[in-house]
Formats: C-alpha cells, structure tokens, sequence
DNA sequence: CCCTCGTTGGAAAACGATTACAACACGAGG
DNA sequence: CCTCGTGTTGTAATCGTTTTCCAACGAGGG
C-alpha cells in the first residue's frame, strides 16, 4: 500500500456543474413552490405520517411538477445512511458470480440502495484493499461472497460496527450474519442419483482444500460413501481448484484408477467440465463409460457436450437470503444477525446415464 | 414506474453510527493535533503544492496517526464531483462483459472512484431506469456498453451534462465520447485466417440484425467474400441473437446448405460455440469437416472441444479506452470528446484447419 | 374561560468537508 | 522606507439535506 494516505486520488478539481441559466433544483425551491418550509419537504418524504394529508399532497405535487430528487450525498452526509452496499467477491470473472452479483443488485436497488463489487482475485491483500474501500465509502452493510477471509479484517470491518453478511462461515454473532449453502443435501443428492442409477464405485474433483465450503462438499462425499456403500475404497478425492483446467487434471488422474470409477461427482461446474473434457480426450464416453455430475448449476452448464447434470444453487435464493440478512440487521440497527440457509436441488440433464452391468457389479 | 416518485425508498431510520466513546476522526481532529486550521488540512490533502512542505508533513502525519479519511460525502456535496462512475450493460450474466466491468473496475479504483453497474436486460423500459439511477446518483460519468440506446435518454444524460462514452455509436460531440472497436479489422483477419486454409465456401451467423454492431460485422463478411472470393454465392450468412443457442440454429441451417461451407464465422464467441455443438450433433466434425473462429474471446473459448479460434478483444485495452476517454472528460470539463479505437487480433485454437481437397475446388 | 395536550409546521443547527477571501510575513525593487 | 508581489495560513461561507427544538393552533376537560 506503499506511498501513504493520499496519493492516487488527485484529479483536476474544476467544479462540474455549470447548469446554465436554470439554477439547481433543491429542496427549497419545492419548498417554495408547495407553500411550506424546507422542513416540511424532507417530512412529507421521509415520515409522510408525520404532516397532514392535504400539504403533503401539495408537496408531493410540487416535487413531481419539479421534478425534484432529493440529493443522496446531502442526505447521508446528515443521516449518516448511504444506501451504498458493498459486494466482495473472489472474481466476477468466474461464472458463478455474474448471476449472484446480478440478482443481488436487483433486489438493492428495489430498496433504493446502489451496490459496489470488489474483487479480491483469491489474494490477502487485495481482499484488505476491497474492506478498504468499503470503509471508505461508508457502505451501509457488506456481503463477503468468498473465504480467503483474514479473520483480523473482519475484525476491522465488524470494529466500525457495519452489517457484515458471510457465506458459509460459521460464525454469527452482533453485526455479522450467515447464510449457509446447504451443500451437504447438495452432495446427498448428487450420489443418490447416481446410487440410483447403479454406479458403485466413485470419484470426487474437489476444490482447494483450504476453502472451508470446498471441505465441506468432500466431506459430505466422503460421509455418503461410507453410509450408503458402505466400503470406502470404493471412493477416490482428488483435488482440483475449482476451474476447468484443475478439473481437467483431476479427472487424469481418476481415470488412471484400475478399478475406474464408473460415477464422478465435482464440487463445482467449472471441474465437472474440465473432467468431461479430459473425458473425451482420452477417449472415454460421457456418459456411457463414465458419468459426470456438477455442482452450481451456473449457465453454462446446460450448453456443454454433453449438457451437464448438475445440483442447482439457486442464485435468486441466495442473493435473497444474503440481502435480507443484510437489510434486517440494517433495520434493526445491528441487532438481530441471523443464520440463513439455502437449499438446492438436482438438475438431470444429459452427463449422467445407467452403470452398464460390468460395472455395476 | 408505478407508484410515483418515492416509494420503495423507506426504511428505518435509527442512526447507524454509535461509535462508543471514541468520538468521529474528522478534520477537525486532524487540524488539532497538527496545529493548524481545517483549511491547511484540506489544502494538503488535495493541493499539497499549496502547503509549506513542514506543514504538510506535520498535517500527514497527523492524518495518519488518527487513520483520519475525508468523508467522500461531505466532500461530493460541496465539491460537486461524486467519484463515482456508471456502467450500463445490457446484462452482466453475458460472459462479454464480467471481465470488462472486472477491467473498468480496476481502473476506476486506481483513480480513486468507485464503479455502479446496471443491467439493462436488452430492455429500453430498463435502461430507462438505469439511467435514472445514474441521474440520481449523480455519477461523474457513464459508460453504455450496450447497444439497445433511445435516443431521447442520451438526451437526458447529455442535457445534465455529465460525460459519456458509447461503444460503437458513431455520434461524437461535446461531452459525448465514443470507442469504436475495429470489428472490420477483426473479421478481416479470421476470413484471411480461413483463406489461406483454403477454404472458399464461407458460412457467417451473425448477431441480432438490430444491432449496429452486428451490422458492422456483417458487413464486413459480405466485403471480405466480395473482395478475396470475387463469387457472393461462396458465402451464406445466417442471423443468430448472440446466444448458444441461436448460434446452433444457425448453424443447423448452415449445414444443410448444398454445397455446404467448409469454414464458418460468428458474430461472436457464444454462438461460435452453439455451432460447434450443432456440428458434431450431426455428426459434422470440427474441424476436419468443418472450420469455425469465433468472436471476442471470452474466457471459456479456451475451454470448448475443440478449443475456439477465434478474434481476440482485449478488454483490457478496451476498458482502457472507456474509462480513458471518460476521465479525459471529466478533468478537463466536459471539452474534448474523443473517439477511441481498439484493435484485436486473431487467436489460433484448434477449430480451424485446412480444407480437404475436396472441398477447396 | 383557562389550561393542557396533541398535532402541524417553521427556524435554525447540525453533518464534514472545500474554498473564497482576507491576513500576515517576507524579500525584492524603487 | 514604502510598496508590492508571493507564499502560507486562518476565518467563515457554503453545499443540500435531516432533525431538533419550539411556536402556533385547535380541541377537550375542568
């Protein structure tokens, strides 16, 4: 963070409104125009319940024929709220965010609030550049999307008393809120479709291991296998990174297994195509020979070859519980952080077929 | 916009901040501490050159030992300047952008401001809306990185005087900037690409026809065949809507074209990847039957079987253009709007390769 | 009729910075 | 010695709201 406080943010400081003759429209000129003081104008606005009918109705009439907007940084500067929130994400550039980050907008500005998104490119130190910048803005609440969180940012972040929101870290407390991805019905549900369709020996793509929702996935594997099949040398993790290119490699390496595995599961898309692709390159049929199965369920998973069964995250739920957390503790000031939990379901597409009877046995 | 103007706004109003004893770091406390007035503190953080540099050593340090950060809301309400940039997007979840907002980020951060985005869904109705939010926002630049423009709400942008810039709407003028991406030399170079294969019957599906851009692009295969294959009769062009899956309905028809092309063009990198699938679902293979370069080259293009050659668009260069051309803008007062252009070049991947025999007569 | 209470609206004090203006010191030039 | 410019700092006005008082008013009870 090298050369101090102030160094990047100078630029040439030419005030840029000129408006020419028409001089800016404030809360005074409505003020004026309705017939009432200024006081008024913000009271009809924000506690309409506190003036009586009939002026608020001049005052509204008057603002709309004005068409007054009441300035948000004169209005946060006073009530100290920005109706800013802050999206920490790892990489907008990974495609189970878009749709998240999407969904999460949209819900923020039904509520009259703006998002800003940071990401913290999987590295410490960017993330303490992206709190930073929360802080900085004032934010009025910040939804942490990753886990390479240093516990003393958070520390940072929860000091300054802001809503934090976190996903899948356990820890709720005054300030900070959780929603929970229920990956282990995820997972649950994943082998018990294959279970269903006769596989018997399995394979798992992690993901790093150092992500506590990536050990959760392979734990829950780990858990299934032992309780529905019962041996567990019947199941092999092999570790990949969550992209296409480390499924890729994981998928290698189960392949190499003598007995093979007739069912992957992946803990994310992104390995799942990796692996369909390592598939196909050695030759190996998806999913006759082999089937596959995905986690996520981000868009591009139905346009692979074949489209790709997979356990939908329903981003819509997500951003929802992530928001509401968010909006509850900031209704509530700070009060009540609850623990919110998302569920998902299986979507069969075309990557996951019967075991052959050789196999199944 | 249903309900009038001030609807959804409400929420509580308990003041957020409590800061248990520890009182706000303002300027006023960094003022004490240095010993001098408010004014010098400011003066330093923002003119330095117009400080005594003992002063403004003493101030700094002052400024540093307190963490004491300027309030951006104060300081947009007197100075007029929000540092906040707007982008409009026609939809995030289209893999083109995340890593153009991701680049835009960046950059904007680098200069001290902070990014909102807008979806506008390819919907006028909201893009009208996203414009609004910039309004109110009072953001100190937007981008519209989309094409689906009404031309009476770049009037209300520009009648506001804040300093815009398109991609790929020609009209530059004051406070209006424009980046033009050279999608002729682009196309130019995959056709070239595919000549000297030896191909020399040519599929194009384009974009939406709508779409200035798509147009663009269009064209300029019809150009290309004109110029290099002398016969139109050698090209075929088929509308697709940027998607998968009108890249494979496009492709469908394509193929049953007799003579049918040997080499294909995509408007852009989705549908160049719903050909791909449309190929080998019957059984056409890529490329040993069939060649095909996409457009833009969006992360996943390296990951499709075959991996895609295609027309780089570096959007690092691009992001550069469109804040660049913001940033000019908004230091030097709304004067000269430039016109931008970015350059691509082509990628080789392995969906091209030469034409048999048979088919380069 | 007077007093009190509840409702409504106005005047003015925040909020936390920037910046116009004035003041002052200092050295140089006449 | 006076004046003038230049460089440095302080004082106070300002930005556009929200919000805290407080005054005015009308109604109801004693």
């Amino acid at each position: 963070m090298g050369r101090g406080l102030f160094d990047l943010r100078r630029t040439v400081r030419t005030r840029l409104v000129v408006r020419k003759g028409e001089q800016h429209m404030g809360i005074r000129e409505v003020a004026k125009k309705a017939g009432v003081s200024t006081a008024t104008v913000s009271r009809t606005l924000n506690t309409p319940e506190r003036v009586r009918g009939e002026t608020a109705a001049r005052v509204r009439q008057a603002a709309l024929e004005l068409g007054y907007q009441p300035d948000p940084y004169a209005r946060a500067l006073v009530s100290g709220r920005t109706h800013l929130l802050g999206l920490i994400v790892s990489d907008i550039t990974n495609p189970f965010f878009p749709e998240l980050v999407k969904s999460c907008e949209d819900l923020a500005v039904r509520k009259g609030y703006e998002v800003i998104v940071a990401n913290t490119d999987y590295s410490p130190p960017r993330m303490s550049q992206c709190v930073q910048r929360m802080l900085e803005r004032r934010t009025d609440g910040v939804a942490i999307l990753t886990s390479e969180m240093d516990p003393d940012l958070i520390a940072g972040l929860s000091g300054r008393h802001v809503p934090l929101v976190f996903l899948d870290i356990g820890c709720v407390q005054e300030g900070v809120g959780n929603v929970a991805i229920d990956y282990d019905e995820g997972i649950r549900q994943a082998f018990r479709h294959l279970w269903e369709l006769g596989h018997r020996r399995f394979g798992f793509i992690s993901g790093p291991l150092n992500l506590t929702s990536a050990r959760i996935r392979r734990n829950t594997f780990l858990r299934c296998l032992h309780e529905l099949g019962g041996d567990e040398q019947r199941g092999a993790v092999c570790e990949g990174n969550h992209k296409v290119e480390g499924g890729k490699h994981a998928m290698g390496e189960l392949l190499k297994l003598d007995p093979r595995p007739t069912a992957v599961l992946s803990s994310n898309d992104l390995s799942a195509i990796g692996a369909i692709r390592a598939a196909r390159e050695q030759g190996v049929r998806v999913p006759e020979d082999i089937s596959i199965v995905g986690f996520d369920d981000i868009a591009f998973s139905s346009c692979t070859d074949p489209p790709l069964t997979t356990v939908r995250l329903p981003m819509g739920t997500l951003a929802d519980a992530v928001l509401g957390c968010l909006f509850e503790q900031i209704e509530s000031g700070l009060q009540k952080a609850r623990e919110y939990r998302v569920g998902t379901h299986l979507i069969v597409r075309s990557s996951t077929g019967p075991a052959t009877m050789r196999d199944s046995e």
